[in-house]
DNA sequence: ACTGTCGGGACATCCCGTTAGT
DNA sequence: ACTAACGGGATGTCCCGACAGT
């Protein structure tokens, strides 16, 4: 990596906590040329305006919860198991959280619905993602035969993420994880409603 | 109501919305300016300062949330009816908004939580006082009979709320009211499980 | 007193230490709305704008100066009383105010002399008079033979006033009142070396 | 002197008049931003705030004065001739005037003493200097045997300064340099009284 | 005579982005 | 690639004064 790219990894590393504690509105170029010792035309030089730092340190934020989504999943064969990665994801969100100002796709949501339309795609884009993966997950057991036929995974999906978003929402509101804990809690039982019981690794092979 | 009150009044209800949409640091009161056509000196006559206005406008769209529970529950006494009531209420943020933007709850929660204490300190007494409902609504069915004794009413209003505002959120964020719903329909099917399915209204008088 | 003039009177009782303190520049009317407890249209109707109350305000703080020398002069009949309660007055000024902030002319002068026409001209009148009556004095001494007849009148109130008005700048800086003391205690000995040391009451009459 | 600290100090220098004359609550920014043809945002990329511009104002006009000072001291060894110049400096005040406006202690004395601490002690800080020197000055008169032993030098510098700060005010009212000067050529006269006719040079080495 | 309400503009400060210079 | 310096405009707040109503 040149050194150009170096500085420019760096100001997303920095910026990005930033945003996502204070919101895009809420976050100036000053904290950010605070936060990385640099000038304002070393930072422009890598962002040719505010909303590309905001978007770059956005997927930044994203990449360092895809990470972790991808070690938790490592290994994971079952229905069972894939699910409650995602699950787990959105608790250490609050547990260990991996950036600061919890989940960047739920802030991000939340701010720019209405009034960024760039932030809001990408948002979308991570979300759907997510959703994706649980539609898939769930549909490739009901193939496999260990997820009820007769399962909605869009039903499956749409729960899911609104109860662990909310989750993070309600466990940051609180500074309390115990809300999204339960809500985990809660999900972990559910599955048991649409998953065999005998699943076990090698049926996802 | 005095001239005074009436102007006041008219301010934060032309001010709620767009707090609620842009969020705290994204509204500048000149967007309040124009959307009243006040002053600003006759503005800041009613509101010695930014915070006191937002602080207004969020009470008057949680007023307006409120009411509208008052009305969904309004003669509903089983602990489903009452609980069904509260999903109610955040499924019909989505399909027929008391106020643009979503939840103010939510949208407070995730702005404020880390920058603005009075706004995060508004929106948990309100959230605290949903989850209160819902704890006391499963607590008074425990006494009653109508729901199985070791049902925690905790984990039940955690849940609720964080499925809710997920729902909201993941509603708003693809512009589709079917994530609310699911997750409501998945509310509603999970109160079953510990709801006794002879419940009626003579059990709460 | 009707009762309009008794609200104005009070009005500028309350006003005449705030401008005294602040200077003209550094009040507000909303100060002064504050201190009264009236409103900003019950000041406006007894004084026109800012300026004409920053006029009678001085004008008052002046009124209780004048009071304050009138009762330190009376009786007063020799040449060297009467300069000496003047000194008093100013030494008085910093031991006992009769209004916070100083000497209302020399606080005057030195925030109005290039800026303020107005009220340039009134500090001017008052030290004009207080000269005047030193000017007279010495004159009145002169004439009745208890003052060396070289004495330079003019000198004499150039210097008091000087080393009066200093003298109040300088122990309000210090916040001690010394630094009068001794400029007063030294003008006291500056008289005996033109006032006859055998002056005694019958020679003004 | 690189290109940004002579834009500062060009800031500075065409400040400190205006500050001088209107002081600190009658001087906008927009008044600088107009005497400087800089724009707003580049004078306070060169001083934090108002106050830190104030602040560097009065410390250049204190400068201006010190400068003069220096001159008119400058080979005087003996006590008289040493307080002299410092008489000197505040005749010059008026008559030759390094700054508009007239002294900027006395003027940010009065101003800031009850309202703005930061000025105030600055402008203590000088008034400070001043009278250090004539102490000083005395004392060392009075240990080379040229100055009465009995001489109060506290008293001496106390009546220099109230009669000199004083004259500027009176000579600035009336706009009329007679005034210092008359309380000028009473403390040169006043020197007489305590210090020896003989004194020459050769005493002060 | 006094209050309540409001307009319009000033004020200090912040903010995004550009450019010259190295 | 990075800094220093700056422009131009927006932002929250203050401030003087006006006016309607009582």
């Amino acid at each position: 990596m040149s050194k150009g790219e170096h500085t420019r990894q760096s100001i997303i590393e920095q910026a990005a906590p930033i945003f996502n504690v204070r919101g895009y509105a809420g976050t100036s170029m000053d904290d950010i040329v605070k936060a990385t010792g640099l000038s304002k035309g070393g930072i422009f030089n890598h962002f040719g305006n505010k909303d590309a730092l905001a978007l770059a340190a956005f997927d930044y934020s994203v990449s360092l919860m895809r990470e972790r989504f991808r070690v938790l999943v490592a290994g994971k064969r079952t229905t069972r198991s894939r699910l409650e990665a995602m699950m787990l994801l959105f608790q250490s969100l609050i547990e260990t959280p991996p950036v600061d100002g919890g989940c960047p796709v739920l802030n991000t949501a939340i701010e720019a619905d209405d009034t960024h339309p760039a932030l809001r795609e990408l948002a979308l884009q991570v979300c759907e993602d997510w959703r994706d993966f649980i539609v898939r997950t769930v549909r490739k057991g009901i193939e496999l035969g260990n997820v009820l036929p007769d399962t909605d995974p869009e039903g499956v999906s749409s729960l899911m993420m609104a109860a662990l978003e909310g989750g993070v929402m309600v466990s940051k509101l609180y500074n309390d994880a115990n809300h999204i804990r339960r809500a985990v809690a809660h999900l972990t039982a559910y599955l048991d409603t649409f998953i065999q019981k005998s699943e076990s690794e090698e049926n996802s092979s």
